[in-house]
RNA sequence: GGGCGGUUAGCUCAGUUGGUAGAGCGUCGGCUUUACACGCCGAAUGUCGGGGGUUCGAGCCCCUCACCGCCCACCA
């Protein structure tokens, strides 16, 4: 640990020593208690680096488990990092192709292999970042979505589904991607609005009586169309269903059918039908036992014959100049074609949504092929029961709405997909294509042989499976899965789920599925959505758009130029490095100060409300790197008043200070516990600060100096007393904050721990605090609101007419209780020092005083005489401003006073605290106007 | 088309059973007061998006309108 507080909180500098002793200390295994709490990291990209989103998660999560583990329970906070499929493979491609190789040309398994390779370059990379932010993992049980035990679990899984009936293969049409050369899930399909056209094209009746209009926004899937389709109930096409028409270009027959997906009011009213083209006219093809024409290759050009996959045609014959095209330019080929024709009568602007894969943001494309699937009906059922039933809890509760939608309207999830980085599909397939699902090559070589009555060669499939299927096993599998072993018993379900709302389809609802399906228990018993990190103008964070902060500049800082070069260097568009330079230069121009981990931490905490966009303020950073400073200077202050040899453990006799910041404390500590039970980190965050800052600092601080200082004339019990309280309740704030702020807590905590003489080696195995509202003490909290006030009041007439701090405040007092005289005989000596409280008359009840600036204390005048010090007009003007204010609230008070029904309605205690009020205003504004007649003369 | 959020001080946002509107930042004035100028003290600032309703009483409950945002959805 460092040693000397002698100089300004410099977080750089006790970070890295922290975290070692954490390490060496073990602190972050799970240990001792008698109840658990088990957290699961989401598993971020393991080849990728931590931003703003991982850092806000990653720190709430921590607070969670760091409180766990001083409340005493077994914890554990499980990391580990998934092998994220397609984004990894993508990005090896591309480095490979930065050196002018490709993936075919390797082949599988010398591509896996680079995969790998990159894998342990960079994979270590975001678990160090997450170590710099404090994280609390148990980093000896780090887990990887591909090692050796997870894979086995996914395989077991795999093959239990196949034989449950849950898992099958089927060809279907399915979300290609025809860039990736892969099917994708429904999730990983974005739709977005952009401009299109629509065309109009004629087909002609085949009995020569006529033609149709159809409306599309694909003519180029026009060769696979094998129907036109209008409403039954259509009146202008009644007389033609049943009749057949002419496809241009090929002048193939088709039939017109009925059927009321059609809209009516929409374009001529007529659909061409391509049911192998198009999701819909799949539908529409099934119901009516059409043919499934595949017009296109797997990177969408236009094949060379029409491929029958169900159903038969005359002639598959593809025009020679479009085949090989791609679908673009045999759109605009085939337009042309239409045009010569005479077949193209209209062509319309039109916004559509076009679906794009989330990955490559290529077009996704509608395409018949095999693929796995998982049959959700089942799991989906058991996994709405279980939150209905409230096994799991969805917190902001609204969120669970938005789940049942999903849930209730759940496909079937292709889990294949055409790539090499992932969990190879343990399917192998006979000579005659007879499917064998296993755990092991040995076992489908085995049941091939019992099926063929001899030994026969097997190919397995070639797919991997959709990275969110093992995701959706990770709350079992990490804890060891398929095997029963302890840590699967004493930390499943796991406690709670932090996570993005952007992700409740992906991965929690297929977590809840198969957690539920393997293990008859939830996965978690809570999950609480979180939103999502945005800049300071509520944009998203982006690259492209260069705006993204990275929190270990945040720690670290970062200077101007190094910021404009790491926005824009790799990006995909490279003509927008110009403006986000000259962007990044004009909001950043000093780069960005090292605000250090804990100041970065609270940040988030504070941001942490319930709504769904978190802007992210560098000038929060700033205020709680302030507040970090503000902790760490309180802290020297506090030991520097403690002599090294002092004893504090004699008798101790406690002042009002010293009652009334114990019962604050106690407050404190109620209202961070029960924030964080609600996962109401802002609050939490709230109520920490203002305790330390407000509290203790501004008030504690200064009323102890007044104990402590070398004249004191305070007993030696009670300047024991203070001395103990300023570092007890010190002590006690530490460990509070200790989640939030562990660097800078744990730095503190070890020196005056040690000056208590408390145990231990490390905050964070120290007791959470617990609030005991016994020790709140009514007398000591009325003691301190009337000083505040006093000490308020007098301030106020210094600071308005400008008296130098310097020049004690002669007082007058009048009227008054009993308390008012015996308080300011207790506590004179701190209104001394707090407000440099001169000398104090008391005057008679109906006494004129001289000229004087008023201030009221309930029913005590406390008068500060005008001689020498006070400017006549400025204290007139006060209180005339002051009256007008008084005035406005009576005037609102008395009004709702006057109504009968409010006397009549209103619980009684709230009438009496309403007629109180009016009074005690009466009173004020008596005593305000007397005052201002009396200056009045003055002038 | 369906659903969900949001609209409160110059800015960013709190406001959990309906009972006298809050914080941080910013602004203005003062201050080398024996931890901290990353500080201290004082001050200013809101017809709580519009309209209607329920209620003794509404930022909070109900209805409605407007604008902003997000998610889902098969009008080719």
């Amino acid at each position: 640990m460092t040693d000397s507080l002698d100089r300004p909180f410099a977080p750089a500098e006790i970070e890295s020593a922290c975290y070692q002793l954490w390490e060496d200390q073990r602190v972050f295994h799970p240990q001792g208690g008698n109840s658990t709490y088990c957290i699961m990291l989401p598993p971020p990209n393991v080849t990728g680096t931590l931003h703003m989103g991982h850092a806000f998660q990653d720190t709430l999560m921590d607070i969670l488990t760091r409180r766990a583990r001083m409340q005493g329970k077994q914890t554990l906070w499980q990391p580990g990092t998934d092998h994220a499929g397609i984004a990894t493979q993508m990005l090896v491609e591309r480095r490979l192709e930065a050196q002018g190789e490709k993936r075919h040309q390797l082949g599988r398994s010398a591509f896996l292999e680079k995969v790998w390779q990159w894998k342990e370059e960079s994979g270590g990379h975001i678990s160090r970042q997450m170590r710099r932010l404090g994280a609390s993992c148990d980093w000896s049980r780090e887990r990887f979505t591909l090692d050796e035990g997870l894979s086995h679990a996914v395989t077991e899984v795999f093959v239990r589904l196949h034989e449950e009936g849950l898992i099958y293969r089927g060809k279907r049409l399915v979300n290609w991607d025809p860039v990736l050369q892969t099917a994708v899930s429904d999730l990983e399909v974005v739709s977005s609005e952009e401009g299109g056209k629509l065309w109009h094209i004629r087909y002609t009746l085949t009995d020569g009586s006529g033609s149709l209009v159809v409306a599309t926004t694909r003519p180029e899937t026009l060769l696979g169309d094998v129907a036109v389709a209008v409403h039954p109930e259509d009146e202008r096409y009644q007389a033609l269903i049943g009749k057949t028409l002419r496809l241009p270009i090929t002048g193939r027959e088709i039939p017109i059918i009925a059927d009321d997906y059609v809209e009516v009011e929409f374009g001529s009213g007529c659909v061409k039908i391509t049911p192998a083209h198009d999701f819909n006219d799949y539908q529409v093809g099934q119901r009516h036992h059409l043919p499934l024409l595949n017009i296109f290759t797997s990177d969408a050009r236009i094949r060379d014959e029409i491929e029958v996959v169900s159903g038969s045609i005359g002639d598959t014959q593809i025009p020679e100049e479009l085949r090989g095209l791609d679908r673009y330019a045999s759109r605009k080929r085939l337009l042309a074609l239409l045009e010569v024709e005479g077949s193209l009568v209209q062509t319309d602007e039109h916004r559509l949504m076009i679906p794009r894969g989330d990955r490559s943001q290529a077009v996704i494309e509608p395409y018949l092929t095999d693929q796995w699937y998982v049959r959700v009906g089942p799991l989906a059922e058991a996994a709405t029961e279980v939150v209905r039933a409230g096994k799991i809890r969805f917190v902001p509760e609204n969120w669970t709405r938005t789940y049942y939608d999903w849930m209730e309207r759940i496909e079937d999830w292709c889990i294949s997909r055409q790539l090499w980085w992932g969990h190879q599909i343990p399917a192998w397939y006979g000579p005659d294509g007879n499917i064998f699902v296993t755990r092991t090559e040995e076992e489908a070589q085995h049941a091939a042989a019992a099926h063929y009555g001899m030994p026969v060669v097997l190919e397995r499939d070639a797919d991997v499976l959709d990275t969110w299927f093992s995701s959706a096993l990770w709350p079992f599998t990490t804890l060891g899965w398929p095997e029963q072993t302890p840590d699967l018993r004493e930390f499943y379900p796991t406690s709670v789920l932090v996570t993005g709302f952007d992700i409740i389809f992906f991965w929690v609802a297929r977590m809840i599925m198969m957690g539920q399906h393997f293990t008859g228990q939830v996965p978690f018993r809570e999950v609480y959505v979180h939103g999502l990190i945005l800049d300071g103008e509520g944009q998203k964070m982006s690259k492209s758009k260069g705006n993204v902060l990275d929190p270990i500049d945040l720690i670290d800082g970062i200077d101007g130029e190094a910021l404009v070069a790491k926005r824009t260097q790799g990006l995909m568009q490279p003509q927008m490095a110009e403006k986000i330079t000259k962007a990044t230069r004009k909001d950043f121009p000093n780069g960005i100060p090292a605000f250090g981990t804990d100041a970065l931490r609270f940040s988030f905490a504070s941001i942490a409300t319930q709504g769904r966009d978190l802007r992210f303020d560098l000038k929060r950073v700033e205020g709680n790197r302030n507040f970090c400073n503000k902790i760490w200077n309180a802290a020297r202050f506090a030991l520097m008043q403690i002599p090294e040899d002092a004893d504090l453990h004699g008798a101790r006799e406690l002042l009002p200070p010293e009652r009334w910041i114990i019962g604050r404390l106690q407050e404190a500590e109620a209202s961070v516990n029960d924030a964080i039970e609600q996962y109401r980190f802002a609050d939490a965050a709230h109520a920490l600060y203002q305790f330390f800052w407000n509290d203790y600092c501004d008030w504690y601080i200064e009323l102890s100096k007044t104990v402590l200082r070398p004249e004191s004339s305070f007993s030696a019990a009670e300047i024991r007393g203070s001395r103990y309280t300023l570092l007890a309740v010190l002590e006690a704030a530490l460990r509070l904050a200790h989640p939030f702020m562990p660097f800078l807590t744990e730095t503190l905590w070890q020196r005056v721990a040690e000056r208590l003489g408390k145990e231990g080696k490390t905050i964070a195995l120290t007791a959470y605090p617990v609030a005991d509202l016994q020790r709140v003490d009514q007398e000591a909290d009325a003691d301190l609101a009337w000083l505040m006030a006093f000490v308020g009041a007098l301030r106020s007439v210094r600071g308005e007419m400008d008296i130098a701090p310097s020049r004690e405040l002669p007082v007058l007092l009048q009227g008054g209780k009993d308390s008012d005289r015996e308080r300011l005989e207790r506590l004179s000596v701190w209104l001394r020092s707090l407000a440099r409280m001169g000398e104090v008359e008391w005057l008679a009840a109906k006494a004129e005083g001289p000229p004087a600036a008023l201030q009221l204390l309930g029913e005590l005048r406390i008068l500060v005489p005008l001689a020498g010090l006070i400017d006549v007009d400025a204290e007139y003007q006060r209180l005339s401003k002051e009256e007008a204010r008084l005035q406005g609230e009576q005037d609102k008070v008395q009004k709702r006073l006057a109504q009968p029904s409010f006397r009549e309605r209103a619980p009684a205690e709230v009438v009496a605290k309403e007629e109180a009020r009016v009074q005690e205003l009466t009173n004020a504004l008596q005593e305000l106007a007397e005052q201002r007649r009396r200056l009045d003369a003055l002038r």
